[in-house]
DNA sequence: GTCTATAATACGATAGAC
DNA sequence: GTCTATCGTATTATAGAC
């Protein structure tokens, strides 16, 4: 694998674990064994560049990833509670939820780096897409497809949050139990 | 008003907007207009001691705000959505939501200082309490009430997210139109 | 209780050798 | 393409005067 690839992959998990700011050049140098004029040959403005890179490929791999599971299912209902499933049995190994979240640099960047916050509401958009067209082909009518994604999205987001929080798949437990319940409701 | 209190206000709005990491003693103390010192003074421990002083200052803030609102109207559904209206009229006129959100400071610091995320995990559980209480009111059993309570704390917190993110208040908008339906779903 | 001065360290970024 | 050395400037924290 090429040192750019590389350094994405690993700078997208840092990023994740502990935001933008709370990061330092010096400890994605250290991750990837290499130095800092390496670093700013791939990615000569930096550390905000390297983000946006990493927050791009983050878009290729939850696409592939989500669009993964919910081929695999027949209806959302299914398809979402197996995802939160893939999320707890993550949480419960590696004790963080790299991997879909990035609220962190959503709260630190959003008003700060135009880009930054662009490259983040591409992502949402992407998950929140891939919801509305599976409950589309559930019967839904699109604009009730839209609302729910939409919401679906939101509570899985703060669901790890209260994970985080709380140091415990529970809460994402309980939202696998209760959005169905949502669906439920909208298809009557 | 006496230094401590105003240090822990004005450093609670920076925390919440900037995270943990993101704002600077030296921005603190500008704000306050104060030298390093006399912050020392009030805070021996520094920069952790003042954020959980600021995090167990704003459960005393939301546990009143929250519960002002829910003691004016009668039922879980309409105060949850006076709330999310709330929240979107202050998102419309300040551009953040300082107030209930500490996602970031929950991203940046849950694995690094277990002080910090008990405190956060307290909010969470104070807001989560106010809900279920008010579900239970309802008519709610106290399981299906908790479930509920915790759904909507992450769906709010979620919607504040995406709110950030898409520089738009429709994300908490849309979700104020569909959690009623939730609730609906559950009194069935 | 508040101040200034200082310490020690980490930050992101750049220049230039190889 | 990768390296080391260096530059300014941030950071948190401490010591001691008033």
């Amino acid at each position: 694998m090429d040192t750019k690839t590389r350094i994405i992959e690993i700078a997208t998990k840092l990023f994740q674990q502990k935001g933008y700011i709370g990061v330092g050049l010096s400890e994605i140098l250290k991750a990837c064994n290499i130095s800092k004029g390496s670093l700013y040959h791939h990615f000569p403005n930096g550390k905000e560049e390297l983000l946006i890179a990493c927050l791009e490929s983050l878009n290729d791999v939850i696409t592939q990833d989500i669009e993964n599971i919910f081929n695999q299912y027949p209806t959302t209902k299914e398809a979402i509670n197996a995802m939160i499933d893939q999320l707890i049995v993550h949480f419960e190994t590696e004790g963080t939820i790299a991997g879909y979240t990035f609220s962190s640099i959503v709260s630190e960047m959003a008003s700060l780096s135009e880009p930054v916050r662009h490259a983040c509401s591409l992502l949402y958009a992407k998950m929140q897409s891939i919801y509305t067209n599976k409950l589309v082909e559930d019967g839904f009518s699109t604009e009730a497809a839209e609302s729910l994604a939409l919401t679906m999205v939101a509570t899985v987001e703060g669901g790890m949050m209260l994970c985080l929080t709380q140091k415990s798949s529970f809460p994402l437990k309980t939202i696998s139990l209760v959005v169905p319940n949502l669906l439920q409701e909208f298809q009557n």
